[in-house]
DNA sequence: CATCTAGTTCGATGTCTGTCGAACTATTCG
DNA sequence: CGAATAGTTCGACAGACATCGAACTAGATG
C-alpha cells in the first residue's frame, strides 16, 4: 500500500478531520453503569489518547454504530501495521472494543469507560 | 538534594498521591468565559497530562489557592530541573499559570482552559 | 555586598514510541 | 482448494522524551 512520505504529525487531511471532529449524534440520556478506573487504567487511557492519530481513531469509532477497521481514514496515511499497533494501545487501555466479523473487525468506543475517564479528569 | 534510584514510574508515594487525588473544594457555579482551544493546544494539553508526574502536579495545583512551586510533592522524588521541565510543558500547553512572587513561583490551574479541554474530550 | 535560596536552562543519556516491511494467522471468495 | 483479503505480530530504526548534574539567573538574607 503506497502512501506519502513518512511523517510524525498526521497528514493535513487527518489533522483537519481530527480538528473538525465527526458529526456526533447526541446520546439519549441513558444511564451507564458506573465504571471505576484503576490508576493504571486511567494512566493508560491518558497515554493512549495523547497521540493525535489514536484520538482521531477514537473520534471515528465514537459513532453510535462504531466503524469497521477497514473504513478508518488512517488507512490513507499510515500502514496497516501501525493502525494495528494503535488499535492495540486503545484496546489495552480499555476505551476501544473490537468485535470480529469474519475477517473484518468492528470497532466501538467503550462509552462507560470513556465517561469514567472524563469524570476523573473533571475532578480536578 | 538526595532521592531514590532513578525510575520512570513515579515513586509509590507520588503514585498513591496521584491515585487518591487531593481533596478538592467544589467550585461555586461561576460561569467561566468560554475558551476556544486550537487543535495544537488541545494536542499539547493531551500530551502534557498524559505524563503521570505532570498530572499529579496539576492535581496539586488545582487547589483554589494554587500551590507554591517549592511545596510540590515532586521535590521529594525528582530533581528541580525535571520539575522545571514539567512545569514548562504544562505552561506552554496553557493549563498552568505561573505567578512569580519574589524568587518563589506560585502555580495555578487555568480552569477555563481545563474546562474547555474536558468539554472537547466529552464531545466524542 | 557576599552568601544563600528558588527556580531555569543546557547538554548528555538511556528509554520509550511511532513508523515500516516482511511474515504471519484467519476468513472469504471464485 | 488455491488465491485474495483483513488484520496481527515481529524486529528494526529514527526520533521523542524524562531524567540528571552543572551552570546559570534573579531575589532575599545576614
Amino acid at each position: 500500500m503506497k502512501r506519502t512520505a513518512q511523517s510524525r504529525e498526521p497528514q493535513v487531511k487527518a489533522g483537519k478531520a481530527a480538528a473538525k471532529g465527526a458529526a456526533v449524534v447526541k446520546q439519549p440520556p441513558v444511564k451507564l453503569p458506573a465504571v471505576k478506573l484503576t490508576d493504571e487504567q486511567f494512566q493508560a487511557i491518558s497515554h493512549a489518547v495523547s497521540d493525535p492519530r489514536r484520538f482521531a481513531i477514537l473520534q471515528q469509532v465514537a459513532a453510535p454504530s462504531g466503524v469497521a477497521c477497514g473504513d478508518l481514514r488512517e488507512h490513507e496515511v499510515i500502514s496497516p501495521a501501525t493502525i494495528s499497533h494503535h488499535l492495540k494501545e486503545l484496546t489495552e487501555a480499555g476505551v476501544l472494543e473490537v468485535e470480529r466479523d469474519g475477517r473484518c473487525a468492528n470497532l466501538s468506543l467503550r462509552r462507560d469507560v470513556w465517561q469514567a475517564y472524563i469524570e476523573r479528569l473533571a475532578g480536578l
